[in-house]
DNA sequence: GTCTATAGACGGATAGAC
DNA sequence: GTCTATCCGTCTATAGAC
């Protein structure tokens, strides 16, 4: 369901398909595991039983428990970096801000269940090993992003709806997408993809885009 | 500085008053740690540690680890879902929409660290045993809240822009409370609360008002 | 690539003295 | 109300056979 990033040549799993990639599988698991009961209360012994495997296979694929995660918000943030690197060479326009903003909603449904993943860990994540390397940090990709949205010397007023407009997008989109609202709404209840959306890059435009100037 | 509920009769501690009450100190110390560091990675050794007592008095305090976390998530529970029968009890106007956001956002407010720490350990609230309780249920209230906001027979999209309302007032009111916009920013830095408060308003006002109804 | 076995550490929790 | 001492479980990680 979800891209998880395969980093070395992936062949397509054929359906279902049991056999390939033990490493995939790994992630795949582990990161459902992760984002469900958390990390720490996600044992690699559970892991490992919910594969079919020993917990020292696992160790074969990954050095640590903590690279696990690793291996799967490196993807993340790197396709968060290259958006903020894009961002920062155009002009610094409502269509420009309109864009990025458009692209960061990609990224996030995307990433689908990394995203959660990370939201819900946020505390394990700030503290663990690889956050003072370059992963986990979210502040200064917030704020880089913020400053591409707003300009350099935007009012205090500006930020806030700035990175509220990042904020709620990229909620919105974790909310929406599979918890759906709720259980046994009557409704319009399949809202796809695009229509998610779309509705989310109206939201956000709708508050990163009043400067306050009226 | 944050509203610890001391659930008995508490004196008023006389200014950074050390002996008073050593439960709620525990709170207090505790809930900084598991909002920092995270609620697994933070032993009962460390809480001890830091109070200058061994973990068996923590016992005689609370009964468990979660014990701790639910003597403070309870009062935030209480206050939501006193929100929550107030907005139902009123007459679904804009006025009351208004009215809804503006007590969420100070329940946020002065809640202080513990919605922090709630933000940031949902992975472990969502699969702790208190989180088969009462406590934790965010799904829950956040539809009725929704529900408040749009009225029974909304759209879809109407709905996602209610939770997007209150997702970005929270989350919001979190980050820019304490972490602030940036170290090194220059300009005006030192918002108080209740300017961020009716930045913040307006900003799901202007979310949670608009239902597409131009 | 996967297994068995185990090291080595640390966690939450309790008993009972003071 | 706080301490010392300890139990017992679980965890990550590794060594080494197959």
């Amino acid at each position: 369901m979800d891209a998880i990033p395969t980093d070395h040549g992936s062949e397509e799993l054929p359906q279902g398909g049991r056999r390939g990639d033990t490493r995939a599988r790994i992630q795949q698991i582990a990161l459902e595991l992760f984002a469900e009961h958390g990390y720490e209360r996600t044992s690699l012994r559970e892991i490992a039983e919910r594969l079919g495997v020993t917990k020292a296979a696992l160790y074969y694929h990954f050095k640590s428990k903590e690279d696990i995660v690793r291996s799967f918000t490196e993807d993340y943030f790197d396709r968060l970096d290259a958006l903020i690197e894009w961002g920062q060479g155009q002009p610094p326009t409502a269509q420009t801000a309109s864009e990025l903003l458009d692209r960061y909603i990609s990224i996030v449904m995307e990433s689908g269940e990394v995203f959660r993943f990370m939201e819900r860990n946020q505390a394990t994540l700030r503290d663990s090993d690889h956050g003072k390397h370059r992963f986990t940090q979210f502040r200064p990709r917030l704020n880089a992003l913020v400053e591409i949205l707003t300009g350099p010397d935007a009012t205090a007023r500006s930020r806030i709806r700035a990175a509220a407009a990042l904020f709620a997008a990229s909620t919105s989109c974790m909310f929406f997408m599979k918890d759906a609202l709720a259980p046994e709404a009557d409704q319009t209840q399949h809202l796809d993809r695009d229509e998610l959306h779309k509705i989310v890059l109206e939201l956000a435009e709708d508050l990163a885009g009043d400067t306050g100037e009226a």
